[in-house]
DNA sequence: TACCATTTAGGAATAAATACTAAATACTAT
DNA sequence: ATAGTATTTAGTATTTATTCCTAAATGGTA
């Protein structure tokens, strides 16, 4: 569990308060192969925190994308899901089933830039999504 | 205006009728550079048609997603964009005034698809998109 | 030109996100 | 360990975004 422990630096650092809501809520971020909606986090921890409010995750999940801990996703379909920066990786999502996966390929990290983009751009990084079929659906036909 | 013209073969090969809203508002979704939220796309709209309802927009935009004339996008930021579909393009984001400008390099058109990716999914198409700074922001700092 | 199914506008209804405030809690220095 | 203090939370109210509904208007067809 080093990346609680890194959280848990990082929160001192940053000088925000260590807050057992907070905990929870990076831990689902974190945990691998979740990209939870805001509803999905606010489901899955009210089992553990049955009173905790959703205002409570609206603000923690701003507060950690400001903090640069937590990155916003969304797919073509406009849902909008979060997870914790840990490896960089890439996104595959299910046009079917809709289910994001990871996809672990650093040879996708090193993307040539062409010229002109590099001229009138200074890339900082990149994302990529595959659009698809998993396993399980392209198996039982569209 | 070649884009208009297939517009109008493509609804009528679909059966739909031609309004002059659905006009507009696929003129400004095709209009090169520019990647229009719900709310822009109104903002312009109303300057030729103060009577053109929101509604409108939401169901016309589902109406050409559906059709598959029009694509979303969306940005880390997790605000929906939208555009037409002309050539395959990628996109960049400036990180500082949130512009978002196309990308056209082929070469991103054919990323090699990693062996275990390509033996669990059926991967159809994909998109990168960049981040950094553009001309005007990296000059003025950030 | 008249007909009819489709489309629109506008308001109502619902859903999603944010603001506000009193009560509760984590951290600091003692 | 304890008290003090600023931060954080829960809960409600408010605002914003999206969808639903229906009568009136319109585009395409004969």
């Amino acid at each position: 569990m080093s990346e609680i422990a890194e959280f848990l630096t990082d929160c001192k650092k940053m000088g925000i308060k260590i807050t057992p809501q907070r905990l929870a809520i990076y831990k689902i971020l974190a945990a691998k192969a979740k990209h939870p909606t805001i509803n999905e986090l606010y489901e899955e921890i009210k089992k553990d925190y049955p009173s905790l409010s959703l205002n409570t995750i609206y603000k923690t999940i701003q507060l950690f994308i400001e903090l640069g801990i937590v990155s916003q996703f969304t797919s073509r379909e406009g849902v909008i899901r979060y997870e914790a920066k840990l490896l960089p990786h890439h996104h595959v999502l299910c046009l079917k089933c809709r289910k994001i996966h990871d996809v672990f390929d650093s040879s996708l990290d090193e993307l040539k830039i062409s010229p002109p983009l590099k001229n009138e751009f200074e890339i900082i990084r990149h994302d990529v999504i595959f659009y698809g079929y998993c396993s399980e659906c392209k198996q039982e036909g569209r």
